[in-house]
DNA sequence: GCCGACTTTTT
DNA sequence: AAAAGTCGG
């Protein structure tokens, strides 16, 4: 009799998962293992609106293991001992995991080969499946181990076939002896967000299967829409695995009308940032490049970071998508370029404050995807015109003409109609006293100036 | 080392 | 029209 373990990191699900389907091809018993890791419950990367999704993934994956007769071992603790233990316990030969991009799961991976070995036991990894290609597959002919532009690589992304979507394997054996341990309930979980998207791997291909038919072929047109809100969604899907990227390339370029290319680019965007991570782990904390800023700091920029969080800074379309952030758990992707521009560049505060706040938030809170960005907007990432700056009036009357957006999220200004709701600071002195709403925490010159000053004379000292 | 090209804009 | 440098072939 084989036994194999496999672990689950950010794959909760059972289609096109590489590693469940090897540990199930290889062997007689399987034990489906999920541990909620004491390390990261310790560290800024715990948030309750992603502990409560991750609550409805490993149930649904639990009821889905079920179906097949088998069900998700569940523990808390270091993973490595956790799995040390488990292994023996079981008396599983090899132990199957999908490769991570993130520093820390390099490290878990590098620890859990040690740990493995010296009991006489194999870890295998398998490709990572967080992206439709795995990081590395691709690289540019010059010999570097990364692209750092996002073209080059999207063309030779492009050129690349994702590995064929797995099916969920028809039935799991997992042997007797290892209790399953304790789903927690979601309803446990507290400071989650009131309008929180439900978790799993059937929530997901239910969303998936609804936004292919009704929002897919429009994506190109509408994606910057804010209040039409016309993005897939399925972010958080893809960041605990409850979908396939790979899966989901294949579906979008069956071609489901003009959207699906720009559809593809963007998930092209995520595999980028994951290899550019993968290679460079550090870039979650360290500036990928470095731009000599010394961003501000003190009880001035504290005061501005606050109202920034809060969604009074007295622009309207920062402060609807800052709402919105707090009451979804999630937030617009025109919102989150706009609300990160407008701190990094017109508050000239550290992208990592804004990157924090997010992950304290975000249900989708992914180190690649929202460290990378977030570096992108700042100017200190991979994007090579760092000195780009959104204009939150000219976005909000772009992205929100009417105002619909801005209303929605910012109760105080519901009474203020059409397009005069993104400069409220406009009113007469009369018509203004009747919102309960700030004044601009910042004039839009006054910060452009500071910023530009302040990278002029970062880069002076930088020469000397 | 040349040179074409570069998510997301602003004026 | 000018981004503002820098990547990648």
């Amino acid at each position: 009799m084989t036994v194999s373990v496999v672990l689950f990191t950010s794959d909760l699900r059972l289609r096109d998962h590489p590693p469940l389907s090897a540990a199930v091809a290889a062997g007689d018993y399987v034990v489906p293992l999920f541990v909620r890791d004491a390390a990261i419950a310790a560290s800024g990367f715990a948030a309750p609106n992603r502990e409560a999704f991750l609550r409805d993934c490993l149930a649904d994956l639990d009821a889905g293991l079920r179906e097949r007769g088998g069900r998700l071992v569940v523990r808390s603790g270091d993973v490595v001992d956790v799995v040390r233990g488990i292994a023996a316990r079981a008396r599983a030969e090899e132990v199957h995991v999908a490769a991570g991009v993130s520093g820390y799961a390099q490290a878990r991976e590098r620890r859990l080969v040690r740990a493995l070995e010296a009991d006489g036991r194999r870890l295998r990894v398998h490709d990572a499946v967080i992206t439709a290609v795995a990081p590395g597959a691709v690289t540019p002919s010059g010999g570097s181990d990364h692209f750092a532009v996002f073209t080059p690589y999207f063309t030779r992304w492009s050129a690349e076939r994702p590995r064929r979507p797995l099916r969920a394997p028809r039935a799991v054996r997992v042997p007797e002896g290892v209790p399953s341990g304790r789903i927690p309930r979601r309803e446990a979980v507290r400071g989650v967000a009131e309008g929180l998207a439900g978790g799993g791997e059937k929530a997901g291909r239910a969303l998936l299967l609804s936004w292919r038919r009704s929002g897919l072929a429009d994506y190109a047109a509408h994606h910057d829409d804010l209040p039409g809100d016309a993005t897939s969604r399925l972010s958080p899907h893809l960041h605990f695995g409850t979908l396939s990227p790979a899966e989901l390339v294949h579906l979008a370029r069956e071609k489901y009308g003009p959207g699906s290319d720009a559809f593809v680019r963007q998930l092209c965007w995520r595999d980028f940032h994951h290899q550019v991570l993968a290679a460079r782990p550090e870039a979650s904390a360290a500036d990928y490049r470095e731009r000599h800023d010394h961003w501000r700091e003190g009880t001035s920029a504290a005061r501005d970071i606050q109202a920034w969080k809060e969604g009074r800074t007295g622009y309207p379309v920062v402060d609807a998508a800052m709402r919105q952030l707090l009451h979804e758990g999630w937030m617009h992707n025109r919102g989150r370029l706009l609300v990160a521009s407008f701190l990094t560049k017109t508050l000239y505060v550290d992208w990592r404050v804004g990157a924090q706040h997010f992950l304290e938030h975000l249900v989708d809170g992914d180190i690649a995807n929202n460290q990378l960005n977030w570096q992108w907007v700042a100017g200190t990432g991979t994007d090579t015109r760092p000195n780009r700056v959104l204009n939150p009036v000219l976005q909000g009357r772009r992205y929100d003409p009417d105002g619909v957006y801005v209303r929605r999220w910012l109760p105080e200004l519901a009474g203020l109609a059409g397009r005069r709701v993104h400069e409220p600071w406009k009113l007469g002195a009369a018509e203004r006293a009747g919102y309960d709403y700030p004044e601009p925490i910042v004039g839009l010159g006054e910060g452009l100036a500071r910023f530009k000053g302040a990278r002029e004379r970062g880069r002076e000292r930088g020469r000397d």
